[in-house]
DNA sequence: CCAAACTGGTTAGGTGCGCTAACTAAATAT
DNA sequence: ATATTTAGTTAGCGCACCTAACCAGTTTGG
């Protein structure tokens, strides 16, 4: 906790209101990530089997950006996504270095339903509060996408979605 | 991302909140994770080291627990803890099995330091919003955090603060 | 009052994810 | 035709997490 004071001027109520954020959105996701485990995936995996779905087929080393991993340690998530039949890989036609990245019937699936878990989960949690605190929510959640979507220009990228 | 199409009944409208805050919160720690590096410490340590200056004394058992960790890694994580000189640890004199662990000055300097630069970081994200936007999101972590209050009857426990 | 059961913490050993460095193979540029 | 660059892999390391097995104190009960 910060100082634990009244903010009063805006420089310190953006302070304020960033710890609290964080604070927020680090125990929300601890929370959320207790259902993924009934998917038998690792969130690594969970992760990069999400772009794959959501995003269509895409190289390994496109992988790895999107996920923030270097491509070594995506060739062996791939490679278990792979075993589990999960993802399909298959070099490219017209240059022949690159692998090309596909998610399988199965993969799609298994990910739709533990999606599913998750975000049912979150949704059962915003029942508890009341209309004006969900729509506040929801609006907050735009507002949060902006923001990220500012904040790429500034810092490093940040390509895929991820965030499964 | 969801389907990104417009939702009507209030169920999906619950369900494309829950699904876009969950990814939301993702890329934004994701993004933060970032100045961590500059306090030298990892994130469990960081983790742990704040629960130690924000709550006190504890044993190496509660903090593990605050930390929803295991004692063997908690073991481990305040003996390197203790070598950068940031915790020590003492025998209770009533009961010689508990191990009390306190944060030292430079401990709490460190975290003082390291989370200001990443509250910071934030912060400066939020000025990139317009008020009513920032004024939205602080609305919203109020009711994130009457959320997780809610949410922690309902499923396990999550004592600490933890999350840094 | 001493042995049995319990509890807090540590040690040993295994798994998974992340990295860098060094390599192969394909594409491109000189 | 050789040199450079690019995509991906292999090898090998470190860190964080776990369970199982193990002391060492504490509590309990015959």
């Amino acid at each position: 906790m910060p100082d634990s004071n009244l903010p009063s001027d805006p420089e310190s109520r953006n302070l304020a209101t960033a710890d609290r954020l964080h604070s927020a959105a680090i125990h929300l996701l601890r929370r959320l990530r207790r259902v993924d485990e009934a998917t038998g995936l690792s969130a690594p995996k969970l992760s990069a089997l999400s772009v794959l779905v959501c995003g269509g087929p895409v190289s390994l080393g496109g992988l790895a950006a999107a996920e923030q991993v270097r491509p070594p340690t995506m060739t062996r998530l791939v490679r278990e996504l792979e075993a589990a039949g999960l993802v399909t890989r298959r070099r490219d036609a017209d240059d022949k270095r690159v692998v090309r990245l596909t998610a399988t019937e199965a993969g799609r699936r298994l990910l739709q339903r533990g999606r599913g878990r998750r975000v049912r989960l979150l949704a059962a949690w915003l029942e508890s509060l009341c209309d004006s605190e969900r729509a506040t929510i929801d609006r907050a959640v735009g507002a949060l996408e902006r923001l990220l979507e500012n904040a790429r220009s500034e810092t490093g990228s940040d390509p895929g979605d991820g965030g499964e």
